[in-house]
RNA sequence: GGGCCGUUAGCUCAAUUGGCAGAGCAACUGACUCUUAAUCAGUAGGUUGAAGGUUCGAUUCCUUCACGGCUCACCA
């Protein structure tokens, strides 16, 4: 033993002197009469007199977080993750031999205890052990105590550790969790059937963004991982379910970064009879009251900001354009706005990027995303889009150059995008065949052609309206992140070595 | 993909101009029956991310590679 220096062979040690004394080194169950949580409630409120004359026997576990041995005695604090408490072990209490079964503990051992329930010196609720019971071992040891684990790379490898360790990771995990039970309550209040789409297509649409690809052997085909929920999502509003949502992953091949992960989470709701304005009070009132649920105000904190729920702003997106136009570059004019030689120079006077071929709709999308985009803290509604970068959605009665589409920006993020859904089949046909020809010359996030999607526009879709929100980055603004890293538990990462 | 930065003990971090690789916690041994960052005495723990190069000598300087972070581009 003393020249076992290496760690995890001192903790195989210990497991193997376990069994020599005849414990099972995983035993299968252990009966508790309170978690934690029930202990903190039951118990906290009550003074160390009343305890000590009731002297109520609990049996308790968790995970060992940290010991103070004393020789014959020993204190151990444990953990089940959302509380803690301390287990006090004394020899004349426990025995000689269950007193060495405490002395093989380690830090990170999930151990159980029963004994009463008593408050310390210090008045801290504690367990007087009469006994206590190894459960498994820990071989691997856990992060030093006050510094915890802090490298992003080792806390997103290995998250259970990180979540052993950094109670924060829990609470936002349990905020997400929040979030998505919320949305669906509201939805199905509003008579929203949720429903399950393919994820594998043959035909990947909905969005403008590179799909995975895959193959089906059986069938010797090729086949996309979903970039969206959206076309299958309205076959069913064509097939008679006038409200339906899904709740899913979509996947999107394209780069990683603080707002970006290839697989995320994507709420989309359709609903028949609506329009895009009715969805901009739907979003409101619900992402309102996510945020007051959730967070237990409408004045979040967010960063260096206070994102007040209370106070959402609409605008275009040309008046957005125009309200965030730098001081420094000469403000354009509106007729400047619709021909292309000037919105080419308008472009690089602001660094905006764009392709020779993108039209006037694509040239001021790219403006209003390179002046406005980040300004937009506060809960913002950006309506009226080019019709240029949306080929799903209805164009303006009076305006065929722009569609009925609104994005929602909170913390200068995007955070749900919805429009009234084109459900004119020739006109959709049209569309498609635009994006294709945007195919051809290079663009390869041109929407693709989906004949079947054209046939069930075909039989008739009511007027619709749809949204989708990203749940991650709503998770982010609801729980003060700044990654997306930090909303997801197990985000994508080159494999080790 | 571009730019910048990082990688040293299980964890958190030092190491002066290129000159013997260190501390705290964790671990091990011993003392200690109300501690809570327990305390006290002692011990052990390293291919400094990898491979080359310069040098009498490299954690330190150079090159390449791996992984990560920030950021820009693309995207939601």
């Amino acid at each position: 033993m003393e020249n076992q220096t290496n760690l995890p062979e001192q903790r195989h040690f210990k497991l193997s002197e376990l069994k020599r004394l005849g414990y099972d080194p995983y035993p299968r169950k252990f009966d508790y009469s309170h978690t934690l949580g029930q202990i903190r409630t039951t118990f906290d409120g009550r003074s160390a007199s009343d305890l000590e004359e009731k002297k109520e026997v609990v049996r308790v576990c968790g995970r060992i977080m940290s010991m103070r041995p004393q020789g014959k005695a020993g204190f151990v604090d444990i953990s089940d993750g959302n509380n803690r408490l301390q287990l006090y072990i004394r020899r004349d209490k426990v025995g000689p031999e269950n007193f060495e079964l405490f002395r093989l503990f380690d830090i990170g051992d999930i151990i159980g205890a029963e004994g009463p329930i008593f408050r310390t010196r210090t008045s801290e609720l504690t367990v007087a052990a009469v006994c206590v019971h190894h459960l498994a071992k820990n071989l691997l040891p856990l992060p030093e105590k006050w510094h915890g684990l802090t490298d992003i790379e080792t806390r997103l490898r290995r998250r259970y550790v990180d979540l052993i360790v950094n109670p924060d990771v829990r609470a936002v995990f349990v905020k997400r969790n929040r979030i998505i039970r919320e949305i669906r309550n509201f939805l199905d209040e509003r008579d929203y059937l949720e429903v399950e789409t393919p994820v594998l297509q043959t035909v990947a649409g909905g969005a403008l963004a590179r799909p995975f690809q895959t193959h089906h052997n059986a069938l010797d085909i090729n086949l996309y991982l979903r970039i969206a929920l959206e076309l299958y999502l309205k076959r069913l509003i064509v097939g008679g379910i006038p409200r339906v949502y899904e709740l899913s992953r979509i996947f999107r091949n394209e780069g990683i970064s603080t707002h970006h992960n290839p697989e995320f989470t994507m709420l989309e709701f359709y609903q028949a009879y609506s329009d895009y304005k009715d969805l901009m009070e739907l979003t409101q009132e619900m992402i309102t009251r996510i945020a007051e649920k959730v967070t237990g105000s409408r004045q979040v904190k967010y960063r260096d900001h206070v994102l007040d729920f209370d106070n959402w702003q609409r605008m275009t997106m040309i008046e957005a354009i125009f309200r965030f136009w730098p001081d420094s570059v000469t403000k354009p004019e509106e007729k400047d706005l619709a021909d292309v030689e000037s919105l080419r120079a308008l472009a690089k006077s602001v660094h905006a990027p764009f392709e020779l071929s993108d039209g006037p709709g694509k040239l001021c999308a790219s403006l209003f995303e390179t002046v406005a985009e980040d300004r937009l803290i506060q809960p913002t509604i950006i309506y009226d889009y080019p019709a240029e970068t949306s080929p799903l959605s209805k164009t303006k009665p009076d305006d065929p150059d722009t569609v009925e589409r609104f994005e929602l920006y909170i913390a200068g993020m995007e955070i749900a995008n919805a429009y009234s859904e084109l459900n004119d089949p020739a006109e959709q046909k049209a569309r498609f065949e635009a994006q294709l020809a945007a195919r051809d010359r290079g663009d390869e996030e041109a929407h693709a052609m989906d004949e079947d999607y054209i046939r069930a526009l075909s039989y008739g879709m009511p007027p619709t309206a749809g949204e989708g929100i990203g749940i991650d980055r709503l998770t982010m603004v609801l729980t003060d992140s700044s990654s997306i890293r930090d909303v997801i538990l197990f985000p994508l990462l080159r494999p080790e070595q």
